[in-house]
DNA sequence: TTTGATACCTAAGAGTTTTATGTATGTTTG
DNA sequence: CAAACATACATAAAACTCTTAGGTATCAAA
C-alpha cells in the first residue's frame, strides 16, 4: 500500500498568511474572471505547491464581507443539483486590487531590507 | 511655522505587518547583540523610513512573551533615574530567528509567484 | 456502501494588534 | 520657567483575523 505524496515542502505557519488572504483573492478574481470559493483554495494550494492552503473557515466570510463591501459581485450555477457560487471583481475590486497588490510589493521590499534578506540566493523548489 | 516632513510614504496598512513582529525582533537582536524595546521601535522606523511603526502596546507584550519562552534574556540598566531593560537573544532564540527568517524569505518568494510580481521592476524610494 | 472529493456554510475560541490609558524622567524652546 | 516634546516602561479593553470544529448535501470511485 502506497500513500502519495503530493507536496514536499511544510505548510506555512499560518501566522504569516493573516493579512494577505483579500489580496490573494484580489488577485486571482482579476486574471481567472470568475471563481468560485472551492476553486480558489484549489487554485492557491496548487499555486504554492500545498505552501499555502486556504481554510474555508477564513475564506466564506471573507469572500462575504467582501460582496457585501462591493469589491465582488455574486452569480449562482447548478452542476447537477449542486450549487456553484461565481465570485467576480467589481470595478470598486479592480481598483482595491491594484492597491493592494502594489501595497504588498512594497511591503515585501521593505521587508527584504529589513531582514536583511538576498532573494537572488534564495533557492525554494 | 513649519512643519518638517520626515517620511514621505505612508504606513502600511497594519494587517500585512501581522506575524512579522516576531521574526522582526529576532533579527534585529541578533544584528544588534543588545536593544531595549523603544530603541526597537525608533529603529524599526528608521529602517524602513517611517513605513514600519511598531506600537508598544504590541512590542511589549510580545518581548515578554518571548523572554518567557526562553527565545530571550534581559538585564535591566539605569540612564539617570530612567530605567532601560536590554534585550538579548539566548541560544534557542538564535535557533529560531534562523528558521523564522528563512521561512519568511520563502513565504516572500510564494507569495511573489502568487502574486505574480516582479521585484526587479520595483521601485520604492 | 463506504470513502473521498466536491461544495456550500456558521460559530466558538485562539491569537495578535490597535487604541487608549497610565506613570515618570529628561530635554528643548518660546 | 512652564509647556511641549521625547524618552521609556507598562497594562487592558476592544477589534480583527484566522483556526478549529462542526454541519449539510451531492457525486464518483473502490
Amino acid at each position: 500500500m502506497f500513500v502519495e505524496v503530493k507536496y514536499k515542502t511544510m505548510l506555512y505557519s499560518s501566522e504569516l498568511i493573516k493579512g494577505t488572504l483579500r489580496t490573494i483573492i484580489l488577485k486571482l478574481l482579476c486574471d481567472q474572471q470568475k471563481m468560485y470559493g472551492y476553486e480558489i483554495t484549489q487554485t492557491v494550494k496548487d499555486l504554492t505547491k500545498g505552501r499555502i492552503q486556504l481554510t474555508e473557515g477564513a475564506l466564506y466570510p471573507t469572500l462575504h464581507a467582501m460582496e457585501s463591501e462591493g469589491l465582488l459581485t455574486t452569480e449562482v450555477e447548478y452542476i447537477g443539483k449542486r450549487v456553484r457560487k461565481y465570485y467576480s471583481v467589481s470595478k470598486q475590486g479592480k481598483e482595491k486590487a491594484g492597491e493592494k497588490i502594489n501595497e504588498f510589493a512594497e511591503f515585501m521590499e521593505t521587508m527584504r531590507v529589513l531582514l536583511n534578506l538576498d532573494l537572488g540566493t534564495l533557492k525554494v523548489q
